[in-house]
RNA sequence: GGGAGCUUAGCUCAGCUGGUUUAGAGCAUCUGCCUUACAAGCAGAGGGUCGGGGGUUCGAACCCCUCAGCUCCCACCA
């Protein structure tokens, strides 16, 4: 008997099998003369922890890669990380504060070893976190998007873009973080639907009233703090209630400016009073119509969301405090109507969830119209395939709108946009300063130009614009930008990569936009597949969050179940796009199945290949039946990755080892007490065992790497991390359809000893009449202990217990054990379901119609169902009779 | 306001071009077992009018219409 303990403890052997990979350098890879097989990383924050989402991801992106390696490929698989530019930012921020430092007390460069500090603290601490999980990550190439090398590509790229013209700067209405203090792109901002209020705000007219003429307006508004920037009111030129309205002029309440009234389509009659207050500087449609009539536009706030000397009031408070003391300070001048309840959109910032404030500004932006078209191409003709692909739509729904991209963030961790500015105005743009200075002294004609007298861009570039880079980048930096350049070997061998797993809110910040950069400097897509998870809530179908406090602690649950047993429980149940309901109980189903199979394994490894032992029969038709069912799962495993079913594969392999292999193929050649195994019987249980572990190592690398280990002798470095996966062939259905003959006749006669109350070591006979398989007498007669089985022309014996399988009559005689009343019982019942069975089939051949317009199998088959049905129901009354 | 998708057992989901199924799986539940690999286990069992209604068809979970509910994406309505 093996010495080994009967439940899996995975922590020593999870350590023991990473440390061993990884002195082997089984995760590196070096272009070859194989096929390629690459996948990079979604680059986590440099600084972040890992949680649930990393986990799932992480570990469909190992199954994966492992997979691949063991199909010969040669798997690559980049790891690293992303300076996340605002998130860093802000965090360093904070920590500052938290010390007493302001970060405007601060010089960029202060500012910059702070950061720089923190992330050498903080950072690449989720990468080790990935190599608790197994990840085989090749970590010699592990990449960091600020990185001399990938810093050097993303300002390369930036100018290339400057330089076609694909990159422009210029004033726009742009969304603002007043948290962060910096402008967002379009989808940065998060719009969610607030409760909020519509005030209703009196503007007086200016001047004396005229006669029969009212002496105010009314304008809806969300937003009554933003009335010190109003500089217009608008109504629809149809709107006939304000025609005497033309060509007046409004006073702004509080603060009494006279504001012009404009007419223009845009307002809605029907919204609101009809009546708008267009405020520029504060709303992008107020902006518009500002740009159409000339009006003025007063910033009446702040970086930081407080207003500003241009307000006039309330100088210096918050926008939110505003609102509400302007809310009061109108209903004190008596020039608030009413308040409504009003359910509006308002956008957040995706990082800091700040409410964003529209403003405008100067700004970089990438002009992407031209830039999208190839990559939504790509997309359309299935050169990169969505999984799932209702993704599709939404990809060409966004790329064929899309908007121009903002570039420029207001922060200093990132790369420091390379534009430098003339002291008599106007910019260079150039990859260094050395670049720009020769630059400057040419568009100036003055070569005593220094750089003293350039001033660079304050402004750092949004991080999406160096991680949209990443396939290109990590293997080689010197190509994106850079169209003249000859990729590299890695490059060469590795581009593009093969899969992208990665969750669909970064289907436009990221893949997107990879898709983009690689047509413009890879000379193509940057992937072939990208498979998109879903979202990791919670039991109560929350999404995980950290305010919520629902979000397990990856590394404890490591620690608490096994890495193998957690990643089975992030696969278990899993489709690709779909969210993942998350429960601790999946990671104990997942170590329930690690120690079924440790324990399978201690079952092995306690027999001895016995010299000239005989094969028993039934033990010859298990290695049959069980070759056989490998193949055809080998087969059906191999199209659900095809299709990337994950979740389907595992599920297929996890009943294959627990109910085939342990349940029925094990059970069978199990030998008697003491007795040994025969030789034949035990090497193919190896060879299965071996395979088995092969088709699992993807999932559970842990512990199949431990007993394969264990199966055999090993070399020093050996590893079924690249053992090949088993390989496909045909299997044979026949030899499948016997042993399911088998396993019914062993189930009948387990549920008859059970309803029966027969105890398993009371031994029985089995009589049959039709076609019994010798393989399904010989499984009965190890798993069911039925001593003799044979066949008889008619059943003679009256007391027995009967069932069929197939049309095959079975008889179970029973003599003293039997009850004739309960026989009787079961019987009647089983006639009557079968009889009810039978008048449906009927009913359907009856129909003329049916046999006549159903394909031919399709009514043969019925017949044959009928033909069935009735000989059962013959048989079954004939022994009823008996019992009579 | 547009678009996409979903609704099948208590839960999470399969079910590919309509017929080989008398609708499946895993988990959970119930019953009996400490049977010498595993009680984190073994054996057995129960559980669904496939969201409602209508239609097409010889035949519908699957196709069409309609109603209801849920989810996601996009969009500048104060």
């Amino acid at each position: 008997m093996s010495t080994l303990a009967s439940v899996y403890s995975p922590a020593a052997i999870e350590e023991k099998w990473y440390a061993y990979w990884m002195r082997h350098g089984l995760f590196h890879s070096e272009p070859d003369e194989r096929e390629p097989y690459a996948v990079v990383i979604p680059p986590p924050n440099v600084t972040g922890v890992l949680h649930m989402g990393h986990m799932l991801n992480n570990t469909i992106q190992d199954v994966l890669v492992r997979r691949a390696r063991m199909l010969g490929k040669n798997a690559c698989w980049v790891p690293g990380t992303d300076h996340a530019s605002i998130a860093t930012e802000a965090k360093v921020v904070e920590k500052l504060a938290a010390e007493g430092v302001k970060k405007t007390d601060l010089s960029r460069e202060d500012f910059l070893r702070h950061a720089w500090e923190w992330t050498r603290r903080h950072g690449g601490i989720i990468l080790e976190q990935l190599k608790r999980l197994g990840a085989s990550c090749d970590w010699e190439r592990t990449s960091f998007t600020m990185d001399e090398g990938y810093s050097r590509s993303v300002i390369r790229a930036f100018v290339d873009l400057y330089r076609q013209g694909k990159i422009y700067r210029g004033v726009r209405m742009i969304n603002w973080d007043p948290q962060a203090q910096t402008a967002l792109s379009d989808e940065e901002v998060i719009y969610r639907e607030q409760q909020g209020k519509l005030y209703y705000v009196r503007y007086r007219v200016s001047g004396a009233a005229a006669e029969g003429q009212p002496a105010y307006v009314v304008v809806a508004t969300t937003r009554p703090e933003t009335i010190f920037g109003d500089t217009a009111v608008c109504i629809n030129p149809g709107d006939e209630r304000y025609r005497w309205l033309r060509g007046k002029k409004l006073l702004v309440p509080l603060i009494n400016r006279e504001v012009p009234v404009i007419e223009d389509e845009y307002v809605d009659p029907e919204f609101g009073t009809g009546c708008l207050k267009v405020t520029p500087a504060h709303d992008v449609n107020d902006y518009l119509l500002g740009e159409k009539y000339g009006l003025e536009v007063i910033d009446i706030f702040n970086d930081d969301g407080t207003l500003s000397p241009k307000a006039q009031r309330y100088v210096g408070q918050d926008r939110f405090e505003v609102r509400r003391q302007v809310e009061e300070e109108l209903a004190a001048e008596g020039l608030l109507e009413k308040v409504e309840a009003y359910a509006n959109k308002v956008g957040f910032s995706e990082r800091t969830n700040a409410a964003i404030e529209p403003k405008l500004s100067m700004q970089w932006f990438v002009r992407m119209e031209e830039l999208a078209a190839p990559a939504l191409a790509a997309v359309m003709d299935d050169d990169v395939q969505l999984f799932p692909p209702k993704f599709k739509n939404t990809y060409r729904h966004w790329m064929e709108h899309i908007k121009d991209w903002c570039i420029s963030r207001q922060l200093w961790w990132g790369h420091r946009i390379p534009a430098w500015y003339l002291p008599q105005g106007g910019l260079v743009v150039a990859e260094t300063a050395e670049q720009a200075l020769a630059a400057a002294r040419e568009k100036t004609g003055n070569p005593q130009l220094a750089l003293a007298d350039l001033r660079q861009d304050e402004d750092c570039l949004d991080t999406w614009f160096s991680s949209w880079l990443w396939p290109i980048s990590v293997f080689d930096p010197d190509v994106a930008g850079h169209p003249e350049a000859d990729p590299n070997k890695d490059l060469q061998y590795y581009y593009p990569t093969t899969d992208l797993v990665t969750a669909p809110e970064i289907l436009f910040f990221w893949v997107a936009r990879m898709i983009v950069a690689g047509y413009e400097w890879a000379g193509g897509y940057p992937f072939k597949n990208v498979y998109l998870t879903g979202i990791v809530r919670d039991k109560q179908g929350r999404k995980m969050s950290k305010s919520l406090g629902n979000s397990p602690d990856p590394v404890a649950l490591m620690e608490k179940y096994g890495a193998d047993s957690v990643r089975l429980g992030m696969l278990l149940t899993s489709p690709a796009g779909n969210d993942l309901p998350f429960d601790e109980s999946l990671c104990e189903q997942g170590r329930n199945f690690c120690n079924k199979i440790w324990n399978a394994f201690r079952l092995i490894s306690s027999w001895e290949p016995g010299d000239g032992e005989p094969q028993p029969e039934h033990a010859q038709v298990a290695v049959e039946w069980f070759g056989e069912l490998l193949r055809k799962a080998l087969q059906s495993v191999a199209d659900d990755f095809d299709k990337y079913r994950l979740s389907e594969a595992l599920m297929a392999l996890y009943k294959l080892y627990w109910d085939e292999f342990s349940g029925w193929y094990l059970e069978i050649i199990k030998p008697q007490q003491g007795r040994p195994m025969d030789a034949a019987t035990y090497k193919a249980t190896l060879r299965f065992f071996d395979a088995m572990l092969r088709l699992l190592h993807p999932f559970m690398p842990f512990i199949t790497e431990e007993l394969w280990q264990n199966l055999a002798e090993r070399k020093d470095g050996e590893s079924i991390m690249v053992a090949p996966q088993p390989s496909a062939r045909e299997h044979d259905e026949d030899v499948l359809r016997r042993f399911e003959q088998a396993k019914q006749v062993v189930s009948a006669i387990r549920s008859l000893r059970k309803d029966r109350g027969i105890p398993s070591r009371e031994p029985l006979t089995l009589l049959y009449r039709g076609e019994l398989s010798p393989a399904a007498a010989a499984v009965a007669g190890r798993l069911a202990n039925v001593q003799q089985v044979a066949a008889v022309e008619e059943n003679t014996e009256p007391m027995c217990a009967s069932f069929l399988v197939g049309t095959t009559e079975l008889y179970v005689p029973l003599g003293s054990l039997a009850n004739a009343e309960e026989e009787r019982k079961k019987l009647a019942a089983e006639v009557e379901r079968l009889t009810a069975f039978l008048g449906g089939v009927k009913a359907k051949l009856d129909n003329e119609k049916f046999v006549r317009s159903a394909p031919e199998a399709i009514v043969a088959l019925e017949r044959k169902k009928q033909r069935d049905a009735e000989a059962k129901i013959a048989a079954l009354t004939e022994q009823l009779e008996k019992l009579k």
